[in-house]
DNA sequence: ATGCATTTGTTATATCATAACGTTAATCGT
DNA sequence: ACGATTAACGTTATGATATAACAAATGCAT
């Protein structure tokens, strides 16, 4: 639920909140919030998009802080693992989760038109596809879930 | 709904019937099943389990049906575009469609120690995410949906 | 049989991701 | 502070997944 995103927002305000919000957690659960791996957060918070691990190699690259693919994916796996940012299997692209710290089960909206990712939340273990799990006698411990489609602003603009 | 899969099952008249079924639908709409495309079919349909493109692509050049990538990647384009087989993201890889013919919006519990994976039926327009979906003004075309666990039969195996 | 669309075979290359290993830097117990 | 241990980084190389492009073959309607 609450989805935020497509509406516009107060953007600076929300890297910025997010980002003090992940440094704080790093330093209470001793992480280390490197460099790269804050440059790679910045960037990601940057935009509501999804960005290739090679699109942020390249900004990397210019920036002087690695050139070499493990680079980014090593930064990626941090945030990912940590749960700072969600890859979105669909695409192989990364984003900078929504909810950072909270314990949560991502699902995402996927603007086909202009790529914008909207994190919302499901319980996976629940609704339909948990009935259907339950049936089978199957145990989920975690889901994907990603929905494509047109998002408000895309869906109201000129281009159909 | 109605998952099966883990459950054991008459297997060879499984493949027979969707293979049956499949063949109809493709004279019926006038699609080419052609020995390729039907071969890579039936590899899938074989097991209940996602392959890879390459996988696939090794048995059809084992069986001089083909050696390069394309010829598989576009076999796989053909069943998945006419519902005959779905890309499983999370794995980069194929299985056959349990429900061919059927309009169906499909969601993968996949088995995360034997690989099986089971199709059950989403209608992602409904349920939390469409609920997060309207209250954004998002309209979900379709969705990718796949949870991850541990099946009845592996739960209830030696190995833990 | 002819013409058009679809499929195939093949080469080449793009894109996404990780193994391996030596070096540097942070952390921790003393 | 010191050395031992663990974690992160830089780099090279390679693996895995996927598609572009184009010529040759095939299917199919007229």
């Amino acid at each position: 639920m609450d989805p935020i995103g497509f509406s516009s927002h107060d953007h600076a305000g929300c890297i910025a909140g997010n980002l003090a919000r992940i440094e704080a957690r790093c330093k209470q659960a001793k992480l280390q919030l490197t460099p790269v791996r804050r440059r790679v957060l910045e960037i990601l918070l940057q935009d509501h998009r999804a960005l290739g691990a090679y699109d942020i190699l390249d900004r990397l690259r210019d920036e002087g802080l690695g050139s070499q693919p493990p680079v980014a994916y090593r930064a990626l796996d941090f945030l990912v693992k940590h749960g700072f940012a969600h890859k979105i299997e669909r695409m192989n692209a990364f984003v900078a989760c929504a909810h950072p710290g909270e314990d949560h089960a991502p699902a995402f909206l996927i603007c086909r038109k202009c790529d914008m990712v909207v994190e919302a939340q499901t319980e996976p273990a629940r609704g339909q596809l948990g009935s259907s799990a339950k049936l089978a006698g199957f145990l989920i411990e975690r889901a994907v879930v990603e929905a494509e489609g047109v998002c408000l602003n895309c869906a109201e603009g000129p281009q159909s």
